[in-house]
DNA sequence: ATGGTGGATACTCCA
């Protein structure tokens, strides 16, 4: 069996719900993890869902901001023991998990604080609630010990030099600091393998995300691997492909990220 | 060094 998992950062769901066909045309997915969904529940979209042959819906949303949701072909049992992180209830997880012929895969998708503008947790509490977030779920995860697990998401940092434009100007930027990147580090430590990078040499350029602060995003190319998947080490040997979608960054109205995925031969 | 754009909401916050 093989089970492709994409994760997007839709920026609004209710905006760019035709691009989700786009998305599903291109990397065939049989999950679709979102995040920002800006909506609550009550008000999600769900036709899409069932339109695009997704019959399986799952969804945590509130007003304005945040907001994480799954689509899949397959059944999915939601996890119910998620933890509330920083005791904020702002929508920045869903887990859920579906069957497969070795057993049930946990799929766990994340929208992690972006961290505001000063990268300092002193000077600014957004930054402060980012480094918190990644020490609660590093210990999390350090405790439940994942196993048969995928981790998807908007991450918000870039750890490695090579998933930034520039890593010298970007070092004092935040999503690409030294103690974001140790906390990113340590969380994924836990007992996770970056899938994108062992498909992708860390040697080599990548990105998920580009500004929509720039005239043309495409000409000055200044991205930032922003969104990831993990697996744990029990499904390494499934690893069989990936795929970042570049071109999503060009459709009509876009997301400032773009969707990816790796399918897993299980 | 600065400001640039976009989404949701309601005259501002967040990215």
């Amino acid at each position: 069996m093989h089970l492709t998992i994409a994760t997007w950062n839709i920026n609004s769901v209710r905006l760019r719900q035709a691009h989700l066909h786009q998305l599903a045309a291109r990397l065939k997915p049989d999950v679709i993890c979102l995040q920002e969904t800006k909506v609550p529940d009550d008000l999600f979209p769900e036709a899409i869902a069932s339109e695009l042959g997704f019959p399986h819906l799952l969804k945590r949303g509130m007003k304005s901001y945040n907001g994480v949701a799954i689509l899949s072909r397959l059944p999915l049992t939601l996890a119910e023991d998620t933890p509330d992180w920083c005791g904020k209830s702002d929508c920045r997880q869903i887990s859920a998990s579906v069957e497969s012929p070795g057993g049930p895969v946990t799929i766990h998708d994340f929208y992690v604080p972006a961290g505001g503008d000063i990268p300092d947790r002193t000077a600014n509490e957004k930054f402060a609630h980012k480094l918190d977030f990644l020490a609660e779920t590093r210990a999390h995860f350090l405790k439940y010990k994942p196993r048969r697990a995928v981790l998807v998401g908007d991450l918000n940092i870039a750890p490695l030099e090579q998933d930034v434009w520039s890593h010298k100007q970007l070092l004092n930027v935040v999503s690409h600091t030294p103690v974001e990147v140790d906390a990113l580090n340590s969380w994924r430590e836990t007992g996770f393998h970056d899938a994108i990078r062992h498909f992708v040499p860390a040697d080599q350029k990548l990105y998920t995300w580009w500004s929509y602060r720039n005239r043309d995003w495409a000409a000055s190319n200044r991205g930032r691997r922003l969104d990831h998947i993990w697996v744990t080490p029990d499904l390494v040997p499934a690893l069989h492909s990936h795929e970042v979608l570049r071109e999503a960054r060009s459709w009509e109205q876009p997301s400032d990220h773009v969707p990816l995925a790796v399918t897993l031969a299980l």
